[in-house]
DNA sequence: CAAATAGTGTCTCTAAGACAATATCAC
DNA sequence: GTGATATTGTCTTAGAGACACTATTTG
């Protein structure tokens, strides 16, 4: 009978197969056309970010930024470290949204990846060292006929469109399966899909939506969050009543907008 | 300039450090006591299937069901192995609640875990291949004074209390840190803890609560279940009202209860 | 003043909680 | 009949949606 000492000075880990480990993050933004009028509001959209692949393989194909879980750091860690490598943004918290570990996901082998999604405010990202370039996709995910999802990712000319099945509902996490990739690489349109259910499903509880906006906004900026999200559209008055409760007022005003200030709030708590 | 058949053959994972890869499971179900008169409903309560550990590290603690992710199946999969291997349980759908990735987490050197919340309903396991032991644990999980949250699992004479603080608020998923594991094994505290969370949270809005019952079952049982996993109590006529969106009668009544049948309902859809 | 957004008040309808009353079985 | 659970009805209250109205700024 050995104890615990010895046990673990002869136990090897290495006896064993093990897998790569990956994070890859789903990280969103809202966008603001520029106005049109001096007055308007400009319309908001909801965008996520890609990068083209540089290298083999899906090259030059579009991937959620991602890499490698390295030895010594949290998966969450990795999953910031690698964004911020390969678009230079700093990503508000992340969500675990899925384990993808079908064992054929990956050509280069046995790969994991952990699925995140995230927010950034910074509208500015460039492409680092894996990633050939970094941009920001319109996002549409609607139902289709047949209980089929469409997801479409729309950046100038670029347009990626996927087709997806909802998977026997989980209980709480939706999963997805990929009918057509729309040519993103590996299996994220299936974690685009995920992390944007995720999303969703967290702004109409008020989660989330704060992560879009600096730390002070209107009541305006907020509804426009959660609306362009879920892709809805409420009364003023109604939402203002439901996110009092969310928020605490501040005394400061916007001005110079052409029209009646709005009071600045903060998130509460 | 390769193309992607050259670069796959010469592409080497194991060039590079790989971690190990566990899946844990926090397998729920609901325990009735022994019927004390004749036509008393009896008691129910939440338990928690933990199993007692035949190897160190750990060695006679107590811990949750699971073990190492094999090539060629999903994580998923090695859940559902690893807890038929260890208990001969056989758990309903699986929800995953988050990956511990602490690197320090597992003396035997670098392991992840993902930890998956379950119900079985079946009340009879044993220990298996690894697992010395497994037993129901009744659970208590209640927050204490100062915002932390003190967590009881009670099997006979066996009690092991823990004390966990919650983590800032990640939006959605409950994160936990263990201030004391309660001589559980590993983090598994702190993992039971999120399973809870999101079990809880899942039962609230009636996902879930269906796997603790057989296919055809009472409103009552069900009304016992919710109210069971959510330590709450609510009044029969108007849980009937909301429960009604989610389930459908049949042509069955119980019998022989002492008392005025019940219909029995199936889950909707 | 015109155009646009900011903000308030209130009506209605629905869902949730409380409570009362009736139904039906095994002993 | 008695003791227990099953089931329905309804009163009250809180919240969501709809809508009308007032307030304030810049060109």
């Amino acid at each position: 009978m050995q104890n615990e000492q010895e046990f673990l000075s002869n136990y090897h880990l290495e006896d064993y197969e093990r897998p790569s480990v990956t994070a890859d993050v789903a990280a969103f933004t809202i966008r603001r056309t520029s106005e049109e009028s001096y007055r308007k509001e400009p319309e908001s959209r909801l965008a996520l970010l890609l990068i083209r692949r540089g290298a083999h393989p899906f090259k030059d194909c579009w991937a959620l930024p991602g890499g490698f879980l390295q030895k010594g750091e949290t998966i969450e860690g990795c999953a910031l470290r690698e964004i911020r490598e390969e678009t230079g943004a700093a990503p508000a918290a992340l969500r675990l949204v899925g384990i993808f570990s079908e064992p054929e996901r990956d050509p280069r082998g046995w790969i994991l990846s952990a699925a995140f999604a995230s927010v950034i405010t910074e509208g500015t990202v460039q492409g680092g060292d894996d990633a050939a370039e970094a941009q920001w996709f319109d996002v549409q995910f609607e139902p289709d006929s047949d209980g089929l999802f469409r997801l479409t990712l729309t950046h100038g000319e670029t347009v990626l469109s996927a087709v997806l099945a909802e998977q026997s509902a989980q209980h709480g996490g939706c999963a997805f399966l990929i009918r057509d990739s729309g040519s993103l690489a590996f299996d994220h349109a299936a974690i685009i899909a995920a992390a944007l259910s995720a999303l969703r499903n967290e702004a109409g509880k008020f989660g989330a939506i704060f992560d879009f906006l600096p730390e002070t906004f209107t009541l305006t900026q907020l509804q426009q969050v959660q609306e362009t999200i879920l892709n809805i559209s409420v009364l003023p008055a109604n939402f203002r009543r439901k996110a009092a409760e969310y928020v605490e007022e501040t005394e400061e005003y916007t001005s110079g907008a052409g029209h009646r200030p709005a009071k600045l709030f903060r998130k509460k708590g």
